[in-house]
DNA sequence: AGTCTAACTTACTCGAAGTAGGTTACCTCC
DNA sequence: GGAGGTAACCTACTTCGAGTAAGTTAGACT
């Protein structure tokens, strides 16, 4: 017989907790399938809690997706940081980014399966997670082209925002045979666009 | 008092109607919060139809999603046969794939926002329309260039669809201020990422 | 007219999301 | 150290929709 009692838990430590669940549960089974009861068991917790705390499934499926691009910032924001070479900004960004994917698999499935089966507000915290990304790059390239359009920035920023996620999936899914780094999947990256960069967004340096 | 008697439909037939409908559905409503009851009443039938032909709500969505891969394909097809310059099938391509979103929002939306809501099934169909896409890609560009090594080529073909998927929702959100056209698009694509292909996959032409 | 089957129905079960309302541990202030 | 307040927690329910069992009719073809 354990006699392990349950320890209460003040509110903030016990979200994080439920959210790290959750992301496994989420990404284990997929979010369908992943039951709050079960949520809830594994939390060592009863089912209102989860209620109380995020309001809803999907309000948990959006904590997760949340905390996710919290980090994603902060890894990328942490490369780019002090690097002036616009060139040297945006391969740190992008090895950053590669890094990240390959670190938190388990998140990133997350946000790339589970997307939008809840619904709007799930769907809309993802599509924000790109368009921080979108804004880095778009920032990025001003600094390098101030002068260049600002539609012609955005399109630039999606396309490579776009290209990273399509690679990033590429690059983890290949996993066992015949590895990429991080650091190859941003060269890839970076070879194919920069030539593009450096001459559509104005004159070249 | 309406006396329109229900028609009986061969089930082929039959099963179209209740894609398109299931299509509206899911678009208009989210995979989620769309009910089988009402698609069912939508079409005109009782709900165990729906599920002697597809299966199951994910059987539903499937469907849809696979009807829409077919027609993209036909769309993609259609515009590169025959181009015999590299370039310019690459680029007829990518006007058709920006035309095809346009033009399907509904399913484009569908694709693209209810993606994984069901389950595996379902993220599967969708992961296909991009291994679709990246392999006309592949093909296409080695092609251009036979010599260049098989995950240079892949690397590539995923760059490029992940760049289009999602300058295509930029393009298509966009709508109202200032329209993009599909041609301008496909250019903004061409435009970064030509310079790029020719000179990393070999030796320029 | 009789028969066979594909197209269709009504009327259910079952499981998981979400909720109403009450209980208990812990901190605080005397 | 006891009283009181509140944040953390629970049990036991409702509701709603996915999925199903078993039967019914239209209409095609002898």
């Amino acid at each position: 017989m354990s006699t392990e009692r349950r320890r209460r838990m003040p509110r903030a430590q016990r979200e994080r907790q439920m959210v790290t669940v959750a992301e496994e549960m989420f990404a284990e089974r997929g979010y369908q399938a992943a039951s709050m009861d079960e949520i809830a068991e594994r939390v060592g917790v009863s089912k209102p809690m989860l209620y109380e705390y995020f309001g809803s499934k999907e309000g948990l499926l959006v904590a997760c997706i949340r905390r996710a691009r919290a980090e994603l910032l902060a890894a990328i924001t942490g490369a780019v940081d002090g690097v002036a070479n616009p060139e040297d900004a945006l391969r740190a960004g992008l090895v950053a980014f590669f890094e990240f994917t390959d670190s938190h698999r388990r998140a990133w499935q997350l946000i790339r399966r589970e997307a939008v089966a809840a619904g709007q507000a799930a769907a809309d915290e993802i599509e924000a997670i790109r368009a921080q990304q979108s804004a880095i790059d778009a920032a990025l390239l001003a600094r390098f082209r101030p002068d260049a359009p600002q539609r012609d920035l955005e399109a630039a920023a999606e396309i490579i925002v776009g290209a990273c996620e399509r690679l990033s999936i590429w690059y983890v899914e290949r996993d066992g045979l015949d590895r990429v780094t991080a650091k190859q999947a941003a060269e890839y990256v970076m070879d194919l666009l920069w030539y593009g960069l450096r001459s559509t967004l104005g004159s070249p340096t």
